[in-house]
DNA sequence: CGAAAAGTTGACCATCCGTCACGATTGCCC
DNA sequence: GGGCAATCGTGACGGATGGTCAACTTTTCG
């Protein structure tokens, strides 16, 4: 009984784990407010660690660098995105199936993640200028690459390569992305269909532009 | 004749001129260095204006900042394969033939403007991770954009989300030009054809893989 | 309660940015 | 040629940031 709180995964087991959670989380509100306000390139460790109560010192027993908090930022996004591409993994078996639900979730989630900047005029990270790939990222689009590479591993003979396969389907995903957010009303149905329609049928698949329905 | 060199665009006119000038190229080119030695996000001014002759403060009658070396740097790319689609423009009529030209232009001139860097190990500036979008590179898309409008008005009487099928276009070619320069040998001609294919036909184009030829 | 551990603080030094007064070089007119 | 005005290069300087660190404060735990 030397050891009581064994919870490996308490929520605020002592005074201590809590305050380092709370200013962990500090650090990030405030550099996403402050990247929105001035800007990524411009601001500086002590933009964000002026927003918030603590120390210049302390932001480097948290982070290393302004690029790390980006990162951090920028890797829970595309972790939250990840969570998504589980369902449909789980539930998509041919490759139709898989795209347009993939397509719907990314343009779905590229608009609410964007939901604050959409209302007021602020211009969102993802249109900033500057686009970085980060390992979470990369990580993602090799889940992709996997997915790809069972879905069709199924339904084909023929050896597809699904590096530049995941590749088209993540640089269509990521350019019209950008477009979409700049359209008002913001339309997440309509870019997903033209994604998913150019990846499966290509220019076909668009001029035809659904008869019916 | 009080005014003897009415030359318009004489490519050395004064002394002055032609330090001007040079003086230019020798940053440029001291930029190009630093950027592939040190990477783009470290260096500094000072580290490039170090490589060339000048003084710190000459950077300053040229350039603004690293930022706008950078942009000169890729707006000078932007303009070459500008240069290269005007070609194609004027020779393509159909859509297809349109896109495979672009896509071969494309490729190609990613894999010799990176041919340096492909030798030596030299990671070049398009995978360092970050991706700027300057406003030469925006102009050529909204040249491939009314490119297509034209085209696709004369083919096909649906209309046509040119908008997103231009970023679908350009999404492909950026995010398989990251891949196809990890690739030994680096071999264009395989991507252009995949491309093409893809945004022609969708999946279907490129699971047949060509049967004939 | 008291000592060790963990964490915060803010001053400090090195570096970089961008400017600017000064000096040198060039263009130009007589 | 000679001399003046404009242009441009120079390098030092003020301001600001990055990252460190010794001292201090708070928490943990026996």
């Amino acid at each position: 009984m030397t050891e009581t709180t064994t919870d490996p995964a308490a929520e605020t087991s002592g005074k201590r784990a809590r305050a380092k959670a709370a200013n962990r989380m500090a650090i990030l509100d405030a550099a996403r407010h402050v990247f929105a306000r001035l800007g990524y390139e411009v601001t500086t460790v002590r933009d964000i660690i002026r927003e918030t109560e603590l120390a210049a010192g302390t932001f480097y027993n948290y982070f290393r660098s302004k690029e790390e908090v980006f990162e951090a930022l920028s890797g829970d996004s595309a972790l939250r995105f990840s969570e998504r591409l589980e369902d449909i993994r789980s539930q998509a078996t041919d490759f139709e199936t898989y795209i347009r639900a993939a397509y719907r979730a990314y343009f779905n989630f590229l608009a609410e993640e964007n939901a604050a900047s959409i209302a007021d005029g602020t211009p969102h990270m993802a249109l900033i200028g500057v686009r970085v790939d980060t390992p979470e990222l990369k990580a993602v689009f090799a889940e992709i690459r996997t997915d790809l590479d069972r879905i069709l591993g199924d339904e084909t003979v023929s050896s597809i390569d699904t590096e530049y396969l995941t590749a088209a389907a993540v640089g269509i995903a990521r350019e019209m992305g950008d477009h979409m957010l700049t359209r008002r009303p913001v339309d997440p149905h309509v870019a997903a269909e033209f994604a998913a329609n150019t990846l499966l049928s290509g220019l076909g698949g668009i001029a035809v532009d659904k008869p019916g329905e």
